[in-house]
RNA sequence: GCCCCCAUCGUCUAAGUGGUUAGGACACGGGCCUUUCAAGCCCGCGGUCGGGGUUCGAGUCCCCGUGGGGGCACCA
């Protein structure tokens, strides 16, 4: 369809990778593999009053978890390089110097002082914040004897005063501003370090970018872009701005503020770090971000990594802002947590179990519980909710447990009594069982819920409080299985102790209400 | 205040260049299955923001409203 495709991600290192910057560099990542071009990672660190440690390492590995993998980086080199805008500095100074030769920019010797005069002056105005242009009447000449004077200076765009200029944006198409509305943006700050616009406009020329792919926060300065290519003569990369995720009411954008208020409706939250930590799978999250601002047809959903390399492309991607739907996440999670093979699942349980205090649990001991719970679990953190009680050597037994799920339930309704007296039954029963495997336990209770008269709901339903502590477990026989007689027999012991202590307080209360 | 962008069920979306009863998914409601909980299957609910045009015909093209979003830093 198309040449190979150079792509790059190149977040600031500023905080933590969010659903934002990874769809962002998804979309850049697949757009390389599909072409068979270079997806490439750029760090644009030049605002060090902004840079926070700990997270240019955090966006890496948040990339990799999630398997968007880079060919060229910071840490893997490239024939680009250096991938640090930091350690580029020497390179902006000469290209903005080139552009002031060529009259497209000019020094400005302004003080922050007096631009925050400017402003304050023009908001009283209603004039819209603008450099007022002071420095860009100084003769050429006088400005550069005061630059190489010394003199505290900042290059500016000469942003031209007349006329329009239209940018093509590939989902978009043209967009055109006029000119007057373009500032006189600051591109070599006084540190002699570039602002965005300078760095992003270099480093994609001289790393051979094709296709851009960014936020739609950029399109507002997306002309100031285009202005500054032909300023160079440069060739335009294609231009994608991606739609903004909206927060899950659909009312702005999801900021740090909205993190709190996520949270407390159950949701992990955007930064790729928590949701890993949650429990979410990266297929699962490549899944959910991929399908904001870009669908394949009228009904496929699912996407493996390898389905996206193949059919992701730039003509499905949308224009309009998406609200995120973290039920669709889990909804996702689900979908790719039951296309695992039990041995994978079983692995990426391990850390999950080792957090919950299981910390001697392996992927080995996992793999036979796996199938008990692998259409019963949202997320790898339920896991250990679910299934961690085939670790303990005992539990604890609860006569709210039989009061809630045996009483009380609806479609149980057994009174303590009859549950103590089939309980009996059934210990003698599974004393029998042998071998102790899950179909013969099955064949034992079923044979004694006939019996007994007791609707296997019912005696199931017993036999799994009394074992187990808890009203809802992995499917019953499965779990006694794996449990063991011993282990089965002694808990199943343990539950019959506290139903007869439930039942002599019963008792107790019924005579000494008549008297 | 100024500039730019966007607009289909509550949410994510489909309906290549205007042409059947506007399709799918999440969520929600109901049912089936069933030893609990899930998973799975079936059914239902629900939408083209409003107004003007163009056209035989508009979700689709144009204009105006309205609503939403983004931006207006020596931040990215």
């Amino acid at each position: 369809m198309q040449g190979p495709a150079r792509t790059r991600f190149a977040p600031s290192p500023t905080g933590w990778l969010h659903i934002g910057g990874a769809r962002a560099a998804l979309f850049s990542f697949l757009l390389a593999r599909k072409t068979g071009g270079q997806f490439l990672l750029r760090i644009e660190d030049t605002d060090r009053k902004r840079y926070v440690p700990g997270s240019e390492e955090d966006l890496m590995e948040g990339l990799r978890w999630l398997g968007i993998h880079w060919d060229e980086g910071p840490d893997v080199g490239g024939p680009y390089g250096p991938y640090r805008q930091s350690q580029r500095a020497h390179l902006y100074r000469k290209y903005a110097e080139e552009l002031v030769k060529k009259g497209h920019a000019y020094y400005c010797f302004c003080t922050p002082e007096r631009l925050r005069r400017m402003r304050e002056r023009q908001r009283k105005l209603g004039l819209p914040p603008r450099y007022d242009g002071h420095c860009r009447r100084l003769d050429p000449e006088e400005a550069r004897k005061r630059v190489e004077a010394g003199e505290p200076h900042v290059v500016r765009f000469k942003a031209p005063r007349e006329g329009t200029i239209t940018g093509h944006d590939f989902i978009r198409g043209p967009i055109t501003v006029a000119n007057k509305d373009i500032d006189d943006y600051i591109l070599l700050k006084s540190d002699g370090l570039p602002t965005y616009h300078l760095a992003v406009v270099v480093d994609d020329h001289l790393m051979r970018i094709t296709h851009v792919l960014r936020g739609a926060e950029w399109l507002s300065t997306f002309p100031l872009h285009v202005h500054l290519y032909r300023a160079f003569g440069w060739e335009e990369p294609v231009w994608v701005h991606l739609s903004t995720f909206l927060k899950p009411s659909g009312k702005g954008k999801i900021s740090k503020r909205d993190m709190e208020e996520i949270r407390k409706m159950g949701y992990a939250g955007v930064f790729i770090r928590d949701l890993r930590e949650a429990g979410y799978l990266p297929e699962a999250i490549n899944n959910w971000i991929a399908l904001m601002g870009w669908s394949y047809d009228d009904r496929t959903e699912f996407f493996t990594m390898q389905d996206l390399i193949e059919k992701f492309s730039l003509e499905r991607l949308k224009p309009s802002p998406a609200a995120v739907n973290f039920d669709k996440l889990d909804h996702f999670n689900g979908l790719h947590l039951r296309a695992l093979s039990p041995e994978d699942l079983a692995r990426r349980l391990v850390p999950f179990f080792h957090k919950a205090g299981y910390t001697h649990v392996t992927a080995e001991d996992l793999l036979p519980i796996v199938p008990l719970i692998q259409t019963r679990i949202h997320t790898l953190a339920d896991a250990p909710r679910l299934a961690g009680f085939f670790f303990e050597e005992d539990i604890q037994h609860t006569p709210e447990a039989f009061e809630e799920f045996l009483v009380r339930h609806k479609k149980v309704k057994l009174d303590l009594a009859t549950a103590y007296r089939a309980l009996q039954k059934v210990y003698q029963r599974l004393q029998e069982v042998d071998p102790w495997n899950a179909e013969n336990l099955e064949a034992a209770l079923r044979a004694l819920s006939e019996e007994l008269g007791l609707k296997p709901r019912k005696l199931f339903s017993a036999v799994r409080v009394a074992v187990t502590g808890r009203g809802v477990s992995p499917p019953l026989f499965e779990t006694l299985a794996l449990l063991g007689k011993a282990r089965t027999l002694r808990w199943l012991r343990q539950g019959l102790e506290v139903l007869a202590g439930m039942l002599a307080s019963q008792t107790d209360a019924s005579e000494a209400a008549p008297a």
